[in-house]
DNA sequence: CACCCGATTATCT
DNA sequence: GATAATCGGGTGT
């Protein structure tokens, strides 16, 4: 009894899965702001306030990994909402995503691009070789290496509060912009991508310019 | 089994 | 602006 009465009055604010199982267009757009957080076996704990993430999905999306069917890569894409789907890409870089709807074109996921680092900085420093706050977790490949994300976290249930990954809600209400998505070869015309206006921990911030990124 | 290429990043000119 | 680093998924033979 006292335990249910633990679990009913919780102070957890992880977001449930009625948060991710809408449309990668809702909830690309309101998970910015929302605090990530990962923690390790050890206790080891880190955060960070999303700042940057894209929308993909299914059959409605070219750009989409999950456009031409399910294979062993993309499998989570096409389960649960809720879960991580995490992918291994040009032979160094991870890329976290959060499966949304199935009912957005079967398969729909959002990529998570930046983050704000809030706790654990001296480790996500000593994972990025670097002391600069905004090259920490700047872009997808970033923030996985910065939180020490790779695919041994794929498929994963982050609604749980004991996840390793999971997304706290926040009282931040900060103000999105929208552009096109980054790095893409298809799909170009869809303004897929939330970022926090202005926050100079988004890719294409600081040391990126000469990417050429534009968001207007 | 060979081939192509990617939801990236760091570093060079 | 251009390219190297580096590897596994997906496709076609």
């Amino acid at each position: 009894m006292t335990k249910s009465i633990i679990v009913e009055f919780s102070l957890s604010d992880v977001l449930p899965r009625s948060f991710y199982d809408r449309s990668p267009l809702i909830v690309g757009r309101e998970i910015i702001g929302k605090k990530l957080i990962r923690t390790f076996e050890n206790g080891k704990e880190l955060s960070g306030t999303i700042v940057e993430a894209e929308a993909y999905g299914g059959n409605r999306d070219p750009a989409s990994h999950s456009f031409r069917g399910k294979t062993r890569r993309n499998e989570v894409m096409f389960g649960e909402a809720g879960h991580a789907y995490v992918y291994f890409t040009y032979g160094f870089h991870y890329c976290l995503n959060f499966v949304t709807s199935s009912k957005f074109g079967k398969a729909s996921a959002i990529l998570i691009r930046a983050a704000e680092p809030l706790t654990g900085i001296n480790f996500m420093e000593r994972q990025r070789k670097t002391t600069l706050i905004t090259q920490l977790a700047s872009g997808p490949g970033k923030l996985c290496q910065a939180f020490g994300i790779d695919k041994s976290q794929n498929g994963i249930d982050i609604t749980r509060t004991d996840s390793a990954i999971r997304v706290e809600s926040s009282d931040l209400n900060l103000r999105v912009s929208t552009s096109k998505r980054i790095g893409i070869r298809v799909a170009i015309d869809r303004r897929w991508r939330f970022f926090s206006t202005s926050s100079p921990h988004v890719s294409g911030g600081p040391s990126s310019k000469v990417r050429g990124i534009r968001e207007s």
